[in-house]
RNA sequence: GCGGGAGUGGCGGAAUGGCAGACGCGCUGGUCUUAGGAGCCAGUUCUCCGGAGUGUGGGUUCAAGUCCCAUCUCCCGCACCA
């Protein structure tokens, strides 16, 4: 018979709710567990399945904490900033609020659809003024303590639209809307100095449990290098910085390159007899979109300056300077000393431009290729550095330099400020205000939230400024410090913002007075275990890991470290094995696999699908194996009898599979707890009934898993309680062996008997049966045993000759 | 190009260096049935029945899907970072 899932789910849906049974409590005497998902944004397409792959494994976590023992925190919210909102409200007249409601609404019935033990209580978002208010605030923060300024720079401009735009919406070099070319476009933004903790970003790595490869991407995200500054003299009369991690090749650069942008070209104009060709190559970069930079990486470009050389410091040699896009403003110094025999770059630069090419250190064919694997070669051609290793020539060129003030040892990152301004209107707006004669001055906190004003359009302006810029009562006010008249700021703060800190506010979301008590971060703080997709652990991770150490700094919170433990799952792909998209029409509706099958059915698919870290398709075939498992769990209600102890046929199996299942679910491995309890029902449904103890273990260690229907099971039983407030099931190590096992008895690694001895037999007894058996016995009869190896339950392996 | 991940039955996937293919899907046969796209039972890597099998080629080991070296393919991220 089957069971009426939709009325059963409802059911325990309206019980959780109404009796609160998943809040956690303020009591801070008791141990906490912090479990937390990343918050969805909540797009107009509703929940994708991906979605409850993390929400449903936390929530395993989160109701075994529970049962153990825990107060535990697993709360949710809305991400709800965002461009696809503010295009659907541009291009439909709606306000992005009201856009932005629908779909919370939406998205929270179809989480609520999946039985999901979230602390509903503590639900943020990040577009309420009572939330942004602290985003801001933050951000005013950041500001006092110079973190947050203001800088020229370059951002995507479409052309055809005339606005500006995100990096997210440049697809391939060209607008995600309209498909026309975008370019590069001077403007002032705000920045974030996320580069002041950039080696505290990589250091405090040491200090928290997350995956390898979160790890290593943050370190190449962060990219440090360690290398020299390198100052060169020029016949200009000054000195040329540049910056490089292989000094030691130094008596091998036999040019110098500067980025287009380089500051050094308006400062040489008077010298420079060529201005007119290298302005034009200036203006060439400055239109050339980052798409067709891309495309040709391989063919350098460039122009030599006439009238200026630079002075290799080591040699006095006068070498070329030549300034080409390969070389960017933004890394480093903007200028290169360029060594074509050990560097790919320099080398196709040098064959096109005809440059010397000097090999500095021993091993390649530097004429046919640059030898850049070089780093355990031997130094030639470079004077005292000639017969060192390149190890040791870094260290000697870098005391040298030193020594004779040309220059000294450097760190780099590849980690860029953080560009913290969007001219767009669904976003926080930026609680400064300009003052002509105060410069930037940040609004009182006792004026926050600084709130969205309401607009005719959200469309950006002509002129690539926010919709807000267009809204001048609100633009017009007066300087807090002066009194004078100012403007306020009109860009926005990037979605980043909001979720950059949100885990907090769980902590305490309705504190007015802070962004939450103090005792409340202390308890909760760090976060025990997040989880959450591979493509938020560049960005998103070390965005909030930044502001977390910054409000570390000021006090406001007492780790260094907001999450303690980091996993990531894979992606659920389409069943064609393609990631899902509408357009690849390979989509599937989580509401329509509830309506057919079930939350628990769903839920329990998603965590049996395969591998938790990896991606897996979805097979609309292979989740019936899930229902028809819930059946026959269901099902086991006509087969119960009586027995308040496993019955001794079944007392292994029970312990060796609650002890699977509780390490499992520690470990991510869902996958493999699902089949111990698939393995564990088959193993009961042989005896043809189950008694109380074994069902009442069974349906606990499910609950987590299938909540719905276990609760139902539990009651109609008429076991006590409700199941979500029993203790997890335990576990006899001693009952975790079998009485006798299964030797397998090895000739040279081939197995050629197996033999049933009880498991407490001697090495000696095991050996002595393994010979004596009878097919073991002629195949070793007349010859010698050179080696037995003997692995204690499992097998025995004679090597004969 | 750089970085990360993965290659195991028809499919999704299991396997602290120790019985490869757990569990599930699908399929085959049986049973029950007016009926079965329900349930239950049995079987299901290939095989010339000796064996052979974890992308390919080497190696280490008593023993390799697992460790080492080389190589191929696929997926994801970054993309001239000096």
């Amino acid at each position: 018979m089957n069971y009426n899932f939709a009325q059963i789910e409802k059911k325990w849906q309206d019980i959780w709710d109404a009796k609160n049974v998943f809040a956690a409590t303020d009591d801070y005497s008791k141990p906490k567990y912090y479990a937390l998902v990343e918050f969805p944004y909540p797009s107009g397409k509703g929940l994708h399945v991906g979605h409850p792959r993390s929400y449903t494994a936390l929530d395993i976590v989160s109701r075994k904490r529970r049962m153990e023992g825990y107060n535990v925190l697993y709360p949710m919210g809305w991400d709800a900033f965002g461009l696809p909102t503010e295009n659907f409200a541009i291009k439909n007249h709606i306000h992005p609020e009201i856009v932005t409601r629908q779909n919370v609404d939406r998205f929270k019935s179809q989480l609520k659809s999946l039985g999901l033990s979230f602390d509903w209580n503590r639900e943020v978002n990040t577009t309420d003024p009572n939330y942004y208010k602290w985003t801001q605030w933050i951000f005013l923060q950041l500001f006092k303590k110079g973190l947050a300024y203001k800088k020229e720079m370059s951002v995507n401009w479409c052309t055809s639209c005339k606005c500006v735009l995100a990096n997210e919406e440049v697809v391939g070099g060209v607008c995600e809307r309209c498909g026309s070319e975008v370019v590069h476009k001077v403007k002032s933004q705000w920045m974030l100095k996320i580069t002041a903790y950039a080696q505290r970003l990589i250091d405090d790595l040491e200090k928290v449990d997350y995956i390898d490869r979160v790890k290593t991407s943050q370190i190449n995200w962060i990219g440090r290098s360690t290398g020299a500054e390198v100052d060169f003299a020029t016949t200009a009369g000054d000195v040329l910085t540049v910056y490089t991690t292989r000094p030691d090749t130094l008596f091998g650069a036999t040019y110098m390159v500067i980025s287009p942008e380089h500051p050094y070209i308006e400062k040489w104009a008077d010298r420079i007899e060529n201005l007119d060709k290298i302005k034009e190559y200036r203006a060439e970069a400055a239109k050339k979109s980052d798409f067709e930079r891309t495309e040709l990486v391989k063919d350098k470009t460039g122009v030599k300056i006439e009238g200026v050389m630079g002075i290799n410091p080591v040699n006095g040699k006068e070498i070329p300077i030549f300034i080409s896009d390969y070389v960017l403003m933004t890394y480093g110094t903007g200028a290169i000393m360029a060594v074509p025999a050990h560097d790919t770059r320099d080398w196709d630069f040098a064959k096109k431009f005809d440059l010397p090419i000097i090999e500095v250190v021993k091993g390649g064919q530097v004429e046919e290729e640059a030898f850049t694997d070089c780093e355990t070669g031997i130094m030639v051609n470079s004077d005292f550095l000639d017969g060192l290793t390149v190890e040791e020539a870094k260290g000697k060129i870098k005391t040298w330099l030193e020594e004779k003030g040309k220059g000294h040892a450097k760190v780099n990152y590849k980690l860029r400020d953080w560009v913290f301004s969007r001219q767009r209107y669904w976003g926080e707006p930026i609680p400064i205000v300009h003052c002509e004669k105060c410069g930037y001055v940040p609004l009182p906190e006792s004026e926050l939230p600084l709130t969205l004003p309401e607009v005719d359009s959200y469309e950006p302006t002509e002129s690539g400024e926010s919709p807000l810029a267009k809204m001048t009562d609100w633009v017009n006010t007066t300087c807090p410090h002066c009194g004078g008249p100012a403007k306020r700021e009109t860009d926005t703060m990037p979605q980043w913002a909001g979720s950059s800190w949100y885990f907090m506010r769980y902590c305490d979301p309705n504190n007015n007075d802070a962004l939450a008590a103090k005792e409340a971060l202390d308890y909760w703080l760090p976060v025990d275990w997040y989880n959450g997709g591979m493509e938020h652990t560049t960005l998103h991770l070390l965005y909030s890991r930044f502001w977390h150490k910054f409000l570390y700094d000021i006090g406001v919170v007492s780790t260094p470290e907001p999450y303690a433990k980091r996993t990531s799952h894979g992606m659920i792909l389409g069943e064609n094995g393609e990631k899902m998209s509408k357009s690849r029409g390979n989509v599937v509706n989580p509401d329509e696999i509830v309506g057919e099958y079930g939350a628990d059915t769903m839920r329990l698919y998603e965590m049996f699908i395969g591998d938790f870290e990896k991606s897996a398709p979805w097979s609309s075939s292979s989740i019936k194996g899930c229902k028809r498992f819930l059946d026959r769990v269901w099902n086991l209600q006509e087969h119960l009898t009586d027995g308040e102890a496993y019955r001794p046929e079944l007392e292994i199996a029970m312990n060796k599979a609650v002890k699977k299942v509780t390490e499992d679910i520690e470990q991510l491995k869902f996958n493999t707890a699902i089949a111990t309890m698939m393995a564990l029902l088959n193993d009961i449904a042989d005896t043809g009934c189950v008694n109380h103890r074994e069902y009442k273990a069974l349906l606990t260690m499910l609950n987590p898993f299938a909540p719905h229907i276990t609760e139902e099971i539990w009651e109609q039983q008429g076991f006590g309680g409700m199941l979500n407030q029993q203790k997890w099931v335990g576990f006899d190590p001693d009952k975790c062996v079998e009485a006798t096992v299964e030797i397998v008895v090895q000739l040279a690694g081939k197995i050629k008997a197996r033999l049933n001895l009880p498991a407490d037999s001697s090495k000696e007894a095991v050996l002595a049966a393994a010979k004596a058996d009878s097919a073991i016995a002629a195949l070793i009869d007349g010859k010698t045993i050179l080696k037995e190896i003997y692995v204690p339950g499992k097998l025995v392996n004679l090597v004969v000759k």
